[in-house]
DNA sequence: GACGCTTGTCAACAGGCGTTGACAAAGCCA
DNA sequence: TGGCTTTGTCAACGCCTGTTGACAAGCGTC
């Protein structure tokens, strides 16, 4: 909703407006296909500030990254109810899944050069490694991995098949029956 | 191994030297990382030569990703023993990857926008469908996409580690043990 | 040898990018 | 009112990209 006239005076709110801008345009496009230009149309500013107030592009798309939070939303509820709950959540609701905005974030852009360090680093500090931590037990770093993996991976595969599963809802069920076993197996250790 | 001189006149060995150090750069970089003058200086060739033989840059990576074949090879074996195969190979010996080189070259460029059109295509036309159809029985859609975003997270999940699982041994055979009758369920049906 | 086609190189173009420094306008304070 | 800081705009820079057309050299054929 760009206002016409001239922007408000009000660097605080024009901050935070450019660094929501940001968020939603790195979870939609890679590093490489966001442009300063296009954020700040987002915004209604230009392009310029962006700069002033966040430096370079890349500390922009850590500012980003760092806004989403960590994983925490992922790791909440019940332990034992894990898997049934991401099996379907993730799985098949992913429109609920602006709580793994961060994710979205980082698959996005973990094939672009410039922007794959930051990325590495970032999932491990605030995915891999709490995840790690809450499930705990015996190889809890690579029971961690698979698991992160198999949740992205179902993103990946949604991606490729043009943007959904298109299930029905008893086909949705079976799988989602089928799925949260295996998930729990994973938690429980 | 560049040599020095100029290049020998030998259109069809150097179509296929640019052929061959397309699949390997897009295998490695995204799409947007990889340029034409990175590709030609591979092959000791300048960058004009291959607009010359192939067209555009979506063109060569088109001729890249088609030039590495369809899935068969993950499909090819014994049907009963595909859980435990894959498992091992695929998710704990990814140097043995070569004949997944195209799925590779998907994962990096899916992020893309001026790419993710074509690996979509491709995707669907050469991974999903055929592997869809080798599992056939219920749900087969469903049971393809499911595995083979398992199969990409893995590798997902690999690149965000940091290029490895580092996995002692007996942790590897632990975790191959676990995925294997996973894996199996789903191709079973 | 001279032609003509093929194979490869070179320089340049147009377009896009992130970033910078100069400038304008708004608001605050004396 | 006159200055000063803050907030935002604008034009431009240097760099990199894919692509193009002109040019050079190799090679077979007459």
């Amino acid at each position: 909703m760009l206002c016409p006239g001239p922007r408000p005076r009000n660097a605080a709110a024009t901050r935070t407006a450019i660094l929501d801008a940001a968020r939603e345009r790195f979870a939609a496009e890679s590093y490489d296909d966001v442009g300063m230009r296009d954020i700040a149309r987002d915004v209604g500013v230009d392009a310029a500030l962006i700069s002033r107030y966040f430096g370079s592009k890349d500390d922009l798309f850590l500012a980003a990254l760092d806004s989403c939070g960590d994983g925490s939303a992922l790791m909440s509820g019940e332990k034992a109810d894990f898997g049934r709950r991401v099996a379907h959540e993730i799985v098949f609701e992913p429109k609920k899944a602006e709580k793994l905005k961060g994710m979205s974030i980082m698959l996005r852009s973990i094939g672009s050069a410039k922007a794959s360090e930051m990325v590495q680093n970032t999932c491990t500090q605030r995915f891999f490694g709490p995840l790690e931590d809450w499930l705990a037990g015996p190889d809890a770093t690579v029971r961690a991995r698979v698991l992160a993996g198999f949740l992205m991976g179902m993103s990946v595969s949604r991606e490729l098949g043009g943007g959904s599963f298109d299930l029905e809802p008893a086909e949705c069920e079976r799988m989602r029956d089928r799925l949260a076993p295996i998930l729990q197996d994973l938690i429980d250790g």
